[in-house]
DNA sequence: ACATGGGCGTACCGTACGGTACGGTTCGAT
DNA sequence: ATCGAACCGTACCGTACGGTACGCCCATGT
C-alpha cells in the first residue's frame, strides 16, 4: 500500500498501462489469485520493475484498481430543458448505464477484489470502487433529481432516499447474485431484459415520486 | 472441497460445532486469513482433527459457512387470513428481518467469504450463501404475494419480479455498501433507521402493487 | 565509440501456510 | 488391568509466493 490515493487520473505511461491491462487480465481470469510473477511474465517486464514502479503488490493492485474504476462511463445528461419526457430519457439512461455496468466482468472482478481486500484491514480498494462506483453515480444523479422537484415533476422529501430508491430499483438482486457466482444468471441472461428492466425501474420511480400520474 | 453439499442440515457434534464456532469467528476478526493453525488453537484441537473431520481447508470454510447460512432465521407469517393490514404486516416482518440480516457481521463476513470464493473456481459456497439467503427469501416471499394476488390485494404481472422488487425497495446500496467496507455507513447507523426504512419500502411496495390506494 | 541507465530474465531467499507424522494422554469397553 | 480409539500438542515437510539481487541487453546521449 506504498501509493496514496490519487484522486485525479494517475498518469501512467503507455508501458505502466500495458503492466495494468496484464494485471487486470489476470485478475478477470484467475480472481484473485494474482501473483506478481504472473503478472511480470504476462507483461513481459521484469518483477524488479512492478516493485519499481508500484511499490509493492497492494500498489499495482491499486493501481490497477484505480485505474480501471475511472474509466467507468457516466452518462452526459441535459439538464438545462427538464420536461417530463427529458426526465424519463436521463432516468432510464442512468438506469442503462448503471446496469450494463454492473454487469460487465470487469466491474464483478474489481468488486470482488475489492470486497476481499475490505475483507483484512486494508480499506482503501473498497472506497475506491465505491466512490467510483455508487457514489459517482449518486453525485451525477442528485443534481438531476434535484433539478426535476424544482422543475415540480418531482416531489421527494430528501434527494438521497429518492437517490436510494432508485438505485435499489435498478439494481434489485442482480449484483449480489453475480458476485456470488449465480449461476442461474448469466451476464447475457441480463443482458437480453436490460431495456425492458431499464424501463420498468423508470416507470416505479416515477409512480412513486412523479408529481402527475406517471404517462 | 471434500463435502459434497447436504441440503439438508449436517449433523454436527457439539465439539464439532465448537470448531466451526471457532472458525467463523476466526473468520469475523481476521477476514479471510482463516489458517488452519489459528483454528486449532481456538479451539483447542490439533490440525489432525480438522483435516479428519473435514477434509481439508476448503472442506472446513463450507462446512462453517454452510453451518452459519442454515441459521439465518426466517420468518413465519400468517397466511391463513390475508387483509391489507396483516399484508403490510408481513412485508415490514419480511423487511425487517432482511436487514437486520444483512448488516450482521456474520452475514457480512459470509458474504465475503463466499464472493472471495466465487472469484475462484469453487462455487460451493457463493451457492450456499445465495440459497440461504436471498433464495430462501423469495421462497418464502412468493407464495405470500401470490396469495395476496388472489385475495385482490395486490396486482401484478408475475411474482419474480415483484419479489425482486421488494427486494431492490428494501436493500438498497445497502449491502453493497457494506460489503466494500464504506466507513461512512456502520452498522449502529444503519440499524437506527432501519424500522423507518422497513416502512418505507412496504410503502412503496404497495403503492406499486397495491390494488388500492396505498393506506 | 563508449558510457550510462532503464528494463528484461532468472536465480535466489525467507516466510507463511497447507498438509502429514508421531508421541503422549484420556477415556470407555472388555 | 489392559487394550484401543479418539484426540491433543508439536514438530516437520513441501511448496507457493512476496520481495531482492544480479547479470545482460539495448537504446540514447555525448
Amino acid at each position: 500500500m506504498a501509493l496514496a490515493i490519487k484522486v485525479n487520473e494517475e498518469t501512467f505511461t503507455p508501458r505502466q498501462q500495458a503492466v495494468l491491462t496484464a494485471a487486470l487480465d489476470l485478475l478477470v481470469e484467475n480472481g484473485d489469485g494474482l501473483t506478481m510473477t504472473a503478472v511480470a511474465r504476462r507483461a513481459s517486464c521484469s518483477k524488479e520493475t512492478l516493485y519499481k514502479w508500484f511499490g509493492d503488490r497492494d500498489g499495482l493492485l491499486t493501481a490497477t484498481v484505480q485505474w480501471q474504476a475511472a474509466k467507468v462511463r457516466m452518462p452526459f445528461v441535459d439538464r438545462s430543458h427538464l420536461n417530463i419526457k427529458a426526465l424519463r430519457a436521463s432516468l432510464e439512461q442512468f438506469a442503462r448505464d448503471l446496469l450494463t455496468t454492473i454487469i460487465g466482468e470487469v466491474s464483478i472482478t474489481l468488486n470482488r477484489t475489492a470486497i476481499t481486500h475490505a475483507a483484512q484491514e486494508k480499506d482503501d480498494l473498497g472506497n475506491i470502487v465505491l466512490e467510483n462506483g455508487p457514489m459517482a453515480i449518486r453525485r451525477r444523479l442528485k443534481p438531476i433529481l434535484e433539478a426535476a422537484r424544482d422543475a415540480r415533476l418531482l416531489r421527494f422529501p430528501n434527494s438521497e432516499e429518492a437517490y436510494r430508491t432508485f438505485y435499489g430499483l435498478v439494481v434489485r438482486d442482480v449484483q449480489i447474485r453475480l458476485l456470488l457466482g449465480d449461476k442461474g444468471l448469466t451476464q447475457s441472461n441480463v443482458e437480453a431484459n436490460i431495456e425492458a428492466d431499464v424501463k420498468a425501474a423508470a416507470d416505479q420511480f416515477l409512480t412513486l415520486y412523479g408529481v402527475k400520474a406517471n404517462s
